[in-house]
DNA sequence: AAGGTACCCAACCGCCTTCGC
DNA sequence: TGCGAAGGCGGTTGGGTACCT
């Protein structure tokens, strides 16, 4: 037995939003905002429940949205996001200006999924694996020596450039990294971090 | 030209979290 | 503190369209 969903039992609309009803949504909230969704169909007139209003707008109505195909930067970030948060789709959108959770979740299923895995089964094939990448951990850079650990992450980087290491943009992110490599400051780590990641990022970008 | 298949994406569903009383 | 309402999120569906045979 499943359970009638509320837009049913209250004889609301359901699928595709006509031009009328964007207009009457864009209207109303365009006038009075939207501190209530619930409230909102009924106040504009809308024969929709209100979480219907609330992902139309939020997906499709709302005027910030850039619509049109992701950018080669815009995958980049997709990807790099995903392997540090998952499925966090709003998370990873928030980093996208213009792009909505739905369409980056509806990108990644579509396109860099598929991807992604191909990517990874190349990699379980190369002789330097991110496993070894993801156990270089900043507890065990002191152990690495001069060759500190981002040496291996720039080598990984370049010796893959098709593909981002988790290790990698972990280690950017880690600011205390700094601390943990001998003679090497947090700022210079930053800096080479951020000269192999441009290394990186120019090498990965089609010529 | 027609039918089948794959792909894309808007929209829905249901669960979880947050908020207000 | 507990409870119900509302909002937010991620997974999934299904209709439309493009592509292939």
């Amino acid at each position: 037995m499943t359970k009638t969903p509320c837009c049913e039992r209250m004889g609301m609309r359901k699928g595709p939003w006509s031009d009328e009803e964007d207009q009457i949504l864009i209207s109303h909230i365009q006038t009075y905002g939207h501190g209530n969704w619930r409230a909102l169909p009924k106040q504009a007139g809308l024969l929709r429940c209100g979480k219907s209003c609330r992902l139309r707008w939020k997906n499709y109505l709302r005027p910030d949205i850039k619509r049109g195909k992701f950018s080669d930067e815009e995958e980049d970030s997709i990807i790099k996001l995903h392997e540090i948060l998952g499925n966090k789709w709003s998370t990873i959108a928030a980093r996208l200006p213009g792009r909505t959770d739905n369409e980056v979740k509806n990108f990644w299923h579509t396109h860099l999924k598929k991807r992604v895995q191909k990517n990874k089964v190349q990699n379980a094939n190369t002789s330097y694996s991110y496993n070894t990448l993801l156990d270089a951990q900043a507890s065990d850079v002191s152990s690495v020596g001069e060759k500190s650990v981002i040496s291996k992450y720039c080598l990984a980087s370049t010796k893959e450039p098709n593909i981002v290491s988790p290790g990698f943009y972990n280690a950017i992110s880690c600011d205390t990294l700094g601390e943990n490599v001998g003679n090497h400051s947090s700022s210079q780590i930053s800096e080479e971090m951020e000269f192999w990641y441009n290394v990186f990022i120019k090498s990965a970008q089609p010529s």
